[in-house]
DNA sequence: TGTACATCAGTGAACGCGCGTTCACTGATGTAC
DNA sequence: TGTACATCAGTGAACGCGCGTTCACTGATGTAC
């Protein structure tokens, strides 16, 4: 009786293979061996998802969660008095909890960019575009430079996040790495006055 | 006779793992599957090879080679008459044929950053460095902004080539992405000033 | 000039591995009467 | 309240596949004498 109706079995997959993304990325999400960890025999699994994608693609969906309640959170933590700085601030906070949850989490973050649909990327999209918008209120920035500025800055935090994360700066030292991060935000920042 | 002494294998072998590399990526490179394309025994690239891992290594250095020669080019195809101008859009052209480039051969270009060693990056990274010297000796940017230029760039730049390549926005209609990529270069541009 | 021989670059078979997916099955659950 | 039965969520075995690597081998090459 333990263990036959495991009860909880599709979500104990999407934490198992969460899991494997995380130290192994996308390649470590091997079906096999997520039953084997979840305990259940190895083709359990096809009864909650019709195939391997499908798991990856709850994966995906759970990392993207995951950012965008990092950024979120980070954006909250901000206080300033002056609206202005305080836009500013927050901005950068998004920019910041985006790299370091990149950094932190470097396979999780790949399966979601290898796997998200455009759709599951709305939440962290658009914690950014609300910021721009905060900053375009207070007039940090002109309304000339508003339109498409998501573009300059998720670019720049995202090639941040490959290059540092994974690339060929990975093993940069640590007080560099956020020394280089300050700057680049100072640059996106000077481009979008 | 013919074919006991291919006489050119190990070229062979890394023209015909490039090969898979461009239509596949990384994961296409399979030493069986070149040893195949070659018409030769799988295991006949042991001979010049130590592993699997040796080979991706010597694609790398070819997709780096290939980069770094396409962002020459586009750099000396550059004519202004005006030396700031000149360096101005020097400097754009590093950065548009970086992303030129990663869109084109986004296979490649994976393998030349998943492989690559630091050393290996020497040629991209020192056009973009003397690209930027070139801004600083002209006036166009101030010396101030100067220091660690390199890296807002190579972000912004390797960052929209990920999101546009095979990231998430990868099927953007080509007319948007090319004005968003002038947008991106714009910003990387104010920033320095 | 001819030839013995060392060296090199290939071959073919085999090892050990692990994967995703499908099939026919069976144990547990809960619901209708 | 008790029970027959449909349904659901698991199991175990098997299929077909392909991989990287190693082993003992053999055919071709070129060099020393």
């Amino acid at each position: 009786m333990s263990s036959y109706h495991h009860g909880n079995l599709r979500e104990a997959l999407v934490e198992t293979a969460v899991e494997l993304a995380r130290q192994k990325g996308p390649d470590g999400i091997v079906l096999r061996e997520v039953a084997r960890r979840a305990g259940v025999s190895h083709n359990a699994a096809y009864r909650h998802f019709s195939d391997r994608e499908a798991l990856l693609g709850e994966v995906a969906s759970v990392a993207l969660g995951e950012l965008a309640a990092a950024m979120k959170a980070k954006v909250s933590r901000v206080r300033a008095a002056d609206p202005k700085e305080r836009s500013r601030r927050q901005l950068r906070a998004t920019g910041q909890a985006y790299v370091e949850y990149a950094l932190a989490e470097p396979g999780l973050f790949r399966v979601g960019f290898n796997e998200a649909s455009v759709g599951e990327l709305v939440g962290p999209y658009q914690l950014l575009s609300e910021a721009l918008d905060a900053c375009l209120e207070t007039g940090l920035i002109p309304a000339a430079k508003r339109p498409g500025a998501e573009l300059s800055c998720w670019a720049g935090v995202h090639g941040f996040s490959m290059l540092y994360g994974t690339g060929p700066l990975r093993d940069t030292p640590r007080k560099q790495r956020d020394a280089d991060l300050t700057r680049l935000l100072d640059g996106i920042d000077d481009s979008l006055r």
